[in-house]
Parts: structure tokens; sequence; C-alpha cells
DNA sequence: CCTCCGCTTGACCGGGTGGTCAAGGATGTA
DNA sequence: TACATCCTTGACCACCCGGTCAAGCGGAGG
């Protein structure tokens, strides 16, 4: 019988959750090839074959976690915007509670980031990607419809949006987990709606100037 | 006698590149772990030895190539706005041959991106992308004092910057290589143009809305 | 109390890993 | 030619990895 397809007691499910947990933060913490099956049981407490039976491979556990941290993410940020009509108000909100969730799960983002760079896990990743970019400019394309925001592509509006947020999330809030988010997700929803708002700049702007030396 | 002071020949210099160079594309490819020393000189054609003769672990080569790539972006980048005197000018400069240089060191990004989520090489990594945000910094600092943007933390917009340049870069660009880059760094450029003008936006953002279902 | 089955154990396996090294070929210099 | 130095070879090593499995435990339902 396979592990994906076994019928678990409250037991069962209880020592899954712990293996997902202990794996992801040591994951997160020495990288996932260096961590070893072993390692996670051992931290765990329990014998080699326990891994097993809860889970098909070492790389199944890693694309469990991969996906449940995506699809809990986008449904985060969906509930979170659920009862918000005025789409810039969506984006804040989106930016907002969407690094909140980061900040929250600094492991699985970690690991998310990881995985976007080897090739086996990246093709999931990508797709979880779009699939949040396209819910980003979903209400992107509606404000440009009603001419709230300049005309612009939505979807490298939002492909840009989530490089702040990522990028701000990974370098500074996960720099300081102890610290406050607050100011850093305030000026990331600042950049942001200045960003979808600039398209077209007159006059700042300098010359296409292709002056490379490479 | 160790690799790192030996006294190479002209022969040996070639030889140490070219490993560095088939390395840089198999670790990108597969990955740094799934990537044995073993698959590196089967690919370039030589001996395990070699590989050992002009490196001292398959660890400081990445490192090397990690230090080298942060280097030689950071120089590219210095040098292209080198003769620019206008602070905002020089912004957009520097995000346009960022990302031209990005765009042409495909493989280092990635290396990079990957080693940032693993802690035996995350501290090389955060230390360069410090760097990067000072230089970045400098001319945001500059602008503020001048007046020719709004008062703002120059960190946090010069990290904001870094983000949407590293993200489209490795979304938009390295998904399809043969593709003209220069929409993309029409985008980011406009955007965070966008964002570093944005700081003081009255009557755009909804209030804070703390509601978190977290 | 027994039986069943979800759960656990940990020794074991084949294979691959990073790294070493004694030996020998190639190259430049004198 | 002779010699030193640079470079190359590839078998070899100790170790560890992901994964297997026969055996046994223990709690819930009968």
């Amino acid at each position: 019988m396979e592990p994906e397809d076994r019928r678990l007691t409250a037991r069962g499910e209880e020592r899954r959750r712990q293996i997902i947990e202990v794996a992801t933060r040591l994951f997160a913490e020495q990288g996932y090839h260096p961590t070893s099956v072993a390692d996670v049981v051992d931290a765990v407490g329990v014998g080699k074959g326990v891994f097993y039976w809860y889970f098909a491979s070492k790389e199944a556990l890693l694309t469990e976690i991969l996906r449940d941290g995506q699809t809990a993410r986008r449904r985060h940020q969906r509930d979170a915007i659920a009862g918000v009509a005025d789409p810039v108000a969506q984006m804040e909100l989106g930016i907002r509670t969407g690094m909140e969730w980061m900040a929250a799960h600094r492991e699985v983002m970690t690991l998310i980031r990881f995985a976007a760079t080897e090739e086996r896990f990246a093709p999931g990743i990508r797709k979880g990607e779009a699939t949040a970019a396209a819910d980003a400019a979903a209400p992107l394309r509606r404000a440009i419809d009603e001419g709230r925001i300049p005309d612009a592509d939505p979807d490298l509006l939002a492909r840009s949006i989530v490089g702040v947020t990522q990028h701000l999330s990974a370098t500074l809030i996960h720099a300081d987990p102890a610290a406050d988010p607050t100011p850093v997700i305030d000026a990331a929803v600042a950049f942001c709606i200045g960003g979808i708002l600039a398209a077209p700049i007159p006059g700042i702007l300098a010359a296409p100037t292709p002056t490379a030396t490479d």
C-alpha cells in the first residue's frame, strides 16, 4: 500500500504533521539536500521507517510542503481581499496580507526560493507564481479599465509587486524575525502603489542610453 | 601545495576558466548538490584529479563563482554610471545596466539565488547584496537631499529596486532567454522610478486595515 | 482476552559522494 | 639531453545517502 492512500488515525495524522513541521524547519535551516532523512527522523525521535510510512520519498515531502505553502498563501490573500470592492484598495490589502503571511512563514518562503532554483522543483513553483501574478493582475486590469491607474501591462506590474514583497520579506524581515515588520510592509506598499501609478513619466526618464560595456 | 597558491601557466589558467565555466552551467542547470564533481570533470573531459589541482573543494569553487559574479555585477554597474552626475539618471542607468548584466549572466544569478537559501553560502550573498543596496542607496540619499524625490528610507527603496530587478530578471527574462529583454527592463525602470517618487501619496492609500486572519 | 491493523523499529542494501594519491606524461628551459 | 615543474590520470577510500523490509508493538473493536 502506498503512503499517499493510507487511512490514518488521529495519531497518524498528528505524526504526519509533526514530520512536515520538523522537516520544514530543518530544510530551511540547513538546506534541503544537506538535510538527510535520518536528520529528520532523529529530530522527531522515531525510526526511519516511520518517514516512509507517511511519505513516498524525501522529494515527495518537499513537493507537498511547497504546494501546501503556495495554496495557503493564495487562500490567505484571497480571503483578505474578499470583502473589498475597490481594486486599488484590493492591491494594497493584498500586498499587506501577502507580506504578513510571508513574515509568519519564513521557512516555507526559504524553501520556495530554493525550489525555484532547482529544475526538479521549479516548474511547480513557476506555476504557483504565475497563479499569484494572475491573482494580482486581475484587480490591476480592472483599475486600468476604470481609469484609476495608468495603462500598463498588468502582468509586469504584478510580477514587480511580487518581486518587491518577496525580496523585502526575505532580506529584511527574515533577517530579524523579532522585529516589527510593519515599517517594511508600509514601505513596500508605498513603493508598489507608486510603481503602478507611474507608467507614463514625462521628463523624468533619461534617454534609452544603450551604453553597455559587456 | 594548496590549489589556491599554485602558479599556473597559460594552459593552466585556461583549464581553470574552463572548469569554472562548465561547473557554472551544470550547477545552474541541475542544481549545485545534485551535480557531482564527477559530472563536472566528465563534461570537461578530464580526470578527477584535475579538479582538485585547481580547486580546494567543490564548495570553494561555488564560493569563487559567487564572489566573482557579485563583484563583476557591481563593477559593471559602477562603470556604467561613472560619468553621470544626476542621481535620478544614475538610478535609471543603474537599473538598466544591472538588469542587462543579469540577463547576460543567468546561470550566475540562479546560483546566487540558490546560495541565498543555504546557510553555508548565505552570509557571503547577504554581504554582497548589502553592498549592492548601499551602492543604490547613495544616489537615492543625494536625490532626497537635493529635494529631487520625496523623503524616505534610502535603504528600503534600494532593496525594493533590487527586488523588482532580480525578480523580473529571474521570472521573465530567464524564462525565455532568446526574447528581447528591453520591454521588461523598461517596465522595471518605470515601476522603480514611480516607486521612489511615491513616498507621500495623499488620498490613495486606504486606511491601515490591520485585518489579519492568521 | 484476542485479533486486527495502523504504526514503529533499525539493521541492512546498493550505489554514489567528495576527496586522495602514487604514478606518469607533457612542457618549457638550459 | 636532462631536469624540474606543471599538469593529468583513474583506481581507490571511507563515508553517507535514500530507500527497503521482516519483524514486532500497542491500542481499539469485538
